[in-house]
DNA sequence: ATAATAACCTGAGGGC
DNA sequence: TGCCCTCAGGTTATTA
């Protein structure tokens, strides 16, 4: 579910609630996520709240000894609650704050983790590899260009490596190369310079331009404050085949790479 | 090293 | 209603 614009969505939604507050205690009812959640998460009592940081699709939450690491994976939400209430059967984590409220974490498929780490975050084993975030200067077309040099794998996929680039899931590699006019099906290293300028300019105005909206909401995604994302209506081509696309009227076309769904209109995009 | 695939898990929706 | 199949916003680990 989640990509870029709806973690950090997320991120501005939890926040406020949790700098500068107290984390009373961390109950845990389902520790089988991705990977088991650590004791030393449910450990945790009266630690301060430093910061609320992403890194990539990972959530980071800075306390004195060491950082909480949350990855939402496909179906996981976190939602900031006014007081503790009933937990429904996928409310996995729920973390106690000084103020009263609660921050639930939901996830159905447990394709999420939560981790422990009293290293430096960066250097975690999970995001040690991780290539630039879209939305900094290092994304640039000289650095996607460079990148993309003797790759055979297809554009689309490839834009989805988080070793090239981080953030940018099914959605959004579908919809950045549709506004960059490039279609799915170009091999990486045939890119030029110039398309890969087109590229990075999509991607980071498609992900900004989502999460000034909210994020993306198909089914499931909800912010802290349990609203949806409304980047939905400005989607051109994900989720639409068959439908007339909106800027040549030529019908959107779906076809799989990777095992995952791509869309693309063949008359836009080359 | 690169590239393709299998795996993790639950729920929704369609066809019969 | 129920059963079976496919699909779903992610990522790691394994295999070629």
């Amino acid at each position: 579910m989640p990509e870029l614009p709806e973690v950090e969505t997320t991120r501005r939604g939890i926040a406020p609630h949790l700098a500068g507050h107290k984390i009373l205690s961390v109950s845990v009812r389902q520790a089988q996520l991705r990977w088991p959640v650590p004791t030393a998460i449910r450990r945790l009592k009266n630690q301060p709240v430093v910061s609320v940081s992403r890194r990539a699709k990972y959530l980071l939450i800075a306390l004195p000894k060491g950082h909480i690491i949350i990855h939402l994976g496909m179906s996981g939400t976190i939602r900031v609650l006014p007081k503790k209430l009933p937990a429904a059967k996928h409310d996995h984590v729920d973390v106690l704050l000084s103020s009263g409220k609660v921050l639930r974490y939901t996830d159905p498929r447990r394709f999420g983790c939560w981790l422990w780490t009293t290293d430096n975050p960066i250097h975690h084993r999970l995001l040690a590899g991780l290539g630039p975030e879209p939305l900094t200067a290092g994304f640039s077309a000289a650095y996607l260009c460079r990148q993309s040099r003797g790759k055979r794998t297809p554009v689309k996929p490839w834009l989805m490596d988080n070793k090239v680039v981080v953030g940018v899931g099914n959605i959004y590699a579908s919809e950045s190369l549709f506004r960059a006019g490039i279609s799915p099906k170009r091999r990486a290293r045939s890119l030029t310079l110039d398309e890969c300028q087109k590229l990075t300019v999509s991607v980071k105005k498609v992900l900004r331009q989502s999460i000034n909206h909210g994020g993306t909401t198909i089914s499931d995604f909800l912010s802290a404050e349990g609203r949806p994302g409304h980047f939905v209506q400005k989607l051109q081509v994900y989720d639409r085949a068959g439908e007339p696309c909106r800027v040549c009227g030529a019908p959107v076309k779906k076809l799989t790479q990777a095992q995952r769904s791509t869309f693309y209109c063949p008359r836009c995009q080359h």
